[in-house]
DNA sequence: TAAAATTTTGACCATCTGGTAAATTAGAGC
DNA sequence: GCTCTAATTTACCAGATGGTCAAAATTTTA
């Protein structure tokens, strides 16, 4: 153990070594996993992100399996966070751009965790597959039906509410997943505050004047 | 060597042997590697899903890397390939139907090939790096360039064109990079020709409602 | 302080996997 | 048919990696 780790836990009530030390063993595999993958992730490299001995992030994770599942799970929150923002509401302007923001913020903040999502997915979704199948088709089903409303009502053109959130979704998680192709075309600097700004105005701006019904109407 | 492989052998001049065994190699290691990643898939697996021996991949590719980066490079190809279809052009409604049809094509007939460049950029682009430096920086700032002239001469909303690239990316290469959140998403059933043409219809439609000019002006 | 429980750690093992060696077979040119 | 080259195939190896173990250290409890 560092000596880092060793005055941050004689600090620490022994009760919370444990959490203590999950958080800071799953925050590392998240890194490792975006990086990596699941299969080009080895325990060392976590470990070593860890910093801690192989043999103690197997003391609290029985399985490689078993901390990628964990990984992944933590990433439901994420994803259910964003959603949440995207509340019913009469005003479809507003909702759509809370909820594009709010993708755009975790693209920035959680890059890794979008990462592991879309590296899962690609492969399959073997460990998150039940989720797919319930909570995510439970919660697009409702927003589409919802997005329905606002054409029946004629709030918005007339389009394919399917499609639609496919575009969302594609759009923002593709500044994290695509974080490194971004970066290279912006002469190899992350994104300014400023850019991610005006990236994220201009998605809603295209996304909405697409959706806005014609002026005169 | 399968009965299969030695019946077609048989008929093929031995100087075509090895361009047809590098060809199906190939094709089996994009399958591979996209469901996989590089990391997580085998020779043994390629080997298996080519029907061949797995010395025998190892005779017409030197190292698993060196395969890899093969099939990466074919992707170039297919990506230029649809780069082309953007042409210059006067007309941007055109030029974006183009484009936008071209890659949503790309999406449904190469999906292998969509996913392991996503699983490459990902992962840092260590095999591409230079690929994304060179020819995608150039092409990227040629086509800013372009929109920029549209947007001056008044033919589109003024908006960042780089944002409005990623925009096109990102949708038209979720349908295959998340293929399969789609599938489940759509009761466990591929789209239909009649969804790939509906979805590719309203991502043009949105984006293309999203930059014409108020009819007005 | 002593005992009990938890945590840490280095050494170790079984398996998987990329890659190799060498012998065998098939085909092309004469 | 004979020779030379290309292709196939089996058996094998060395290194990497997930996971285990048991002893030591540390913290909590009595």
């Amino acid at each position: 153990m560092s000596e880092m780790q060793k005055l941050l836990n004689s600090k620490a009530p022994k009760a919370q070594i444990r959490a203590e030390n999950e958080r800071v063993i799953l925050e590392a595999a998240e890194t490792i996993f975006a990086q990596h993958g699941f299969r080009g992730s080895t325990m060392q490299m976590i470990a070593d992100q860890a910093d801690l001995p192989k043999a103690n992030v197997h003391y609290y994770f029985d399985s490689k399996k078993e901390l990628y599942r964990r990984v992944v799970e933590q990433i439901f929150g994420i994803w259910l966070q964003a959603a949440d923002s995207f509340e019913q509401s009469d005003n479809p302007a507003e909702a759509l751009r809370r909820y594009i923001e709010q993708k755009m913020e975790i693209s920035r903040l959680r890059k890794n965790g979008s990462k592991v999502w879309a590296n899962e997915v690609m492969h399959g979704a073997p460990i998150i597959q039940d989720f797919l199948e319930t909570q995510l088709t439970d919660w697009t089903d409702g927003r589409i039906e919802m997005i329905q409303k606002w054409i029946d009502g004629g709030k918005i053109k007339p389009i394919n509410p399917r499609w639609l959130l496919y575009m969302i979704w594609a759009t923002t998680q593709h500044y994290a997943d695509f974080a490194h192709q971004i970066e290279t075309l912006n002469a190899a600097q992350p994104l300014s505050e400023k850019q991610w700004n005006d990236a994220t105005e201009t998605v809603f701006q295209i996304i909405w004047a697409g959706l806005e019904p014609k002026s005169g109407a």
